[in-house]
DNA sequence: ATTAACTCCTTTGTATACGAACAATACAAA
DNA sequence: TTTGTATTGTTCGTATACAAAGGAGTTAAT
């Protein structure tokens, strides 16, 4: 799928964005072919790494991700064996979260494997360049 | 659904950019809801302003898009009158695709909304900061 | 205690995404 | 001209996305 733009690229910036999501969404896609996971699973688990036992609520608010999304990925996560949840006993309406033994024991090639994915979209840019491209996308996603 | 990073920004680009990409995607459905057309939807109308007439194939490598999702999305299109297919005589396997009277009549409109949803994302940029970010978005997209 | 309001999560419906397999068609080579 | 190959578009299977509605549980206010 993936492809170049043509020389006349368009002046839009939000078809840009959507290219540039495309092709970091397909690349990282293929580096965790081997492990059997998906991107947005692979997210989960970091998050859950970061905050082991959060809620799926808590989750949601964390990753930034819609409550209905979340709820099949997790969903297909404990079916595959990836993540566990924990039913609440003050609050039945709540389950904390908990990446398995399976996901732990690959924890460390998980991220390493986003650290490269990351360094790899960013190659040839300046020091500079990185510092600045970063903050412009925490601008746009913070903004209004 | 839209929210804000923690303050603890995750050092992660590939996060960054799915927001980025959530949060310009959902401001400009939002924009499109009066229209009753999607985003995509209205990615391939300016497609078909810009080149009428394509075939399917054509379009997909021009807006970067498989082949498969262009298929449903042309199906709907054609269903919701955006849209209309017109067989090729010299080889079968071809249909043209061409924008209907009701789509060319918000043609000036909705081309005015994407400009305005473009705006507004890069509102508080410098110039020089929104011509640097442009050229690494495409950067990266051209990359490999 | 009981109702109203709120929260958590799931389910439903629709629209992307895209790999893979396919059918129909076109074309090139022998 | 038959055979092999390539192309176009559809269909299938799976995984996001997210709005909206719903079920179950909790809490606040009366």
């Amino acid at each position: 799928m993936t492809q170049r733009l043509p020389d006349d690229v368009p002046d839009c910036l939000i078809f840009l964005l959507a290219k540039v999501y495309q092709k970091a969404h397909a690349s990282f896609k293929k580096q965790l072919t081997p492990y059997g996971i998906t991107n947005m699973q692979h997210l989960v688990l970091e998050g859950l790494w970061f905050k082991q036992g959060m809620t799926a609520s808590q989750m949601g608010k964390f990753l930034i991700l819609d409550k209905a999304t979340l709820s099949d990925v997790l969903d297909r996560m404990v079916k595959s064996g990836w993540v566990e949840k924990k039913m609440d006993k003050k609050d039945r309406r709540l389950s904390s979260i908990h990446t398995s033994k399976k996901a732990d024991d690959l924890k460390q090639e998980l991220i390493m494997e986003r650290r490269n994915a990351n360094e790899d979209l960013m190659k040839g840019f300046s020091s500079e360049e990185k510092i600045l491209f970063r903050r412009l996308l925490i601008d746009i996603i913070n903004k209004n």
